[in-house]
DNA sequence: CGTTAAAAGTGAAAAAAATCACAAAAAAGT
DNA sequence: ACTTTTTTGTGATTTTTTTCACTTTTAACG
């Protein structure tokens, strides 16, 4: 498999043509077109072609594309042919959501443990355990675990990504509103509610004002 | 106050020198320079500088910028002198987790109010009152809220939206993982976690394949 | 079959975003 | 007071991303 050199908005846009499609197949679509994806996802016809055309993912002139030999080619080119394991650091209300969410499993993506501080977090009973901090580093070495989830208070964050970089975690999804101070070869995502919701209300205001147009 | 037309991009930029700037005033820092808004942020000198330039905003060449007058054009510029406040759809994991989360208040963001069709869900008792789905419009129309949170699943979302809409909302924060059918002057942000995670494991394979380098 | 029409594929063009690089200002030093 | 040094502010340039527009292929139809 050839590993590509692309940016981050063109592989958020292929997770999303592979949503969509998932959806169109389950409607019993055999074939699809590059309008039809844009329109599902929001973008445009030239767009979606660019973009397999950098992947070299082909269709047929006149015939679009066969609905599931091009989620086949998405899941191969996104991963998702081998289910990905994942922890989390910090059990409070985010952390929990997330271990409870149902619609990771279908995305291939397992929660497989949390952990904590708190002992009063510590939980082995459940369907997913949450374990004691210290056990972070041990637990991620023997599973053998790649990916983080930081939900932890943004003071905690920094020294939490530092034990899951030292445990041998290569990617992290942070939701604390603070910038990690990242390594080399480790990636990080950020999700910031608070920032995204600064920005629809900025926009909002900045829509009103300008709305008289 | 002008409004000017500017990019999601550098109006995100904007909030996190904000937010930067919020701690460093903490710290008790009187002047800032642009390259270390920029490391704090993640960003180059040249962008702060830049940012700054496109919404008038001087500093003093030498001197650098004053702490707290940046702060305040910053805030102005962002909205952040009047309260806003936000009304949830759906008390469920991620509803809840939100309306008991506290870093909002902090941000000039007050969650008012959540709203859900689940009878067990409806509580008028606690700090942040849930109610039923129904009474969402004439909460929204006599409060005057202009910004809703959707946190209800995928399936519903599109409904919900629209309730939002035509009650007056004119700024969501979509967490579904669905793209909403969009109108025009109703912005629309989303939270899709699922998303960011998917492509921080992208990565983490990407370089995995390309790591012999 | 042959013709028509629809859709992919993709260089070229345009637009948008980021970076450069340097003049101008002014704080700090001497 | 004068010089040096630092940092801003911003046109110009470069890079990246998106869109355009046209060629090619082929499914569909008569
Ligand atoms: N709750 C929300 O809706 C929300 C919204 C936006 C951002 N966030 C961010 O998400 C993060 C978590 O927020 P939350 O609301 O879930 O907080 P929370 O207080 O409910 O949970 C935090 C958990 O982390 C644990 N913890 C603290 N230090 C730890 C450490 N060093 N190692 C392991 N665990 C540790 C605590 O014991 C607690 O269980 C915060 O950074 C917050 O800013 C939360
Ligand atoms: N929990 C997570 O960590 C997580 C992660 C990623 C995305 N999401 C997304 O966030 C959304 C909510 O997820 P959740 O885990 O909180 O789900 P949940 O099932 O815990 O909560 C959903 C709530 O919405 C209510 N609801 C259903 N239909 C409604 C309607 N028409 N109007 C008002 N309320 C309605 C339900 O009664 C329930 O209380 C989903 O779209 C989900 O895909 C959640």
């Amino acid at each position: 498999m050839r590993a590509i050199i692309a940016s981050r908005n063109s592989i958020l846009r292929l997770s999303k043509y592979k949503n969509a499609l998932n959806r169109f197949q389950k409607l019993g679509y055999v074939r699809v077109f590059s309008d039809i994806l844009a329109d599902a996802v929001g973008g445009t016809s030239a767009q979606v072609r660019k973009d397999f055309s950098l992947f070299g993912i082909k269709g047929n002139k006149r015939g679009g594309y066969n609905a599931d030999e091009l989620l086949g080619k998405l899941n191969d080119i996104l991963g998702k042919n081998t289910r990905q394991s994942v922890i989390i650091a910090g059990a409070g209300k985010i952390g929990m959501a997330l271990v409870k969410y149902k619609g990771f499993e279908n995305e291939g993506i397992s929660i497989v443990a949390a952990f904590d501080i708190d002992p009063a977090k510590i939980r082995q009973g459940g369907d997913i355990p949450v374990f004691p901090l210290d056990e972070l580093k041990a637990f991620v070495k023997t599973n053998d675990i790649r990916i983080g989830i930081i939900a932890v208070p943004d003071i905690a964050a920094q020294q939490v990504f530092e034990i899951m970089v030292s445990s041998g975690i290569k990617g992290v999804l942070n939701f604390a509103p603070i910038r990690l101070k990242e390594t080399a070869d480790v990636v990080v995502n950020n999700v910031n509610v608070e920032l995204e919701l600064e920005n629809v209300i900025y926009f909002v205001n900045a829509l009103e004002r300008t709305g008289s147009k």
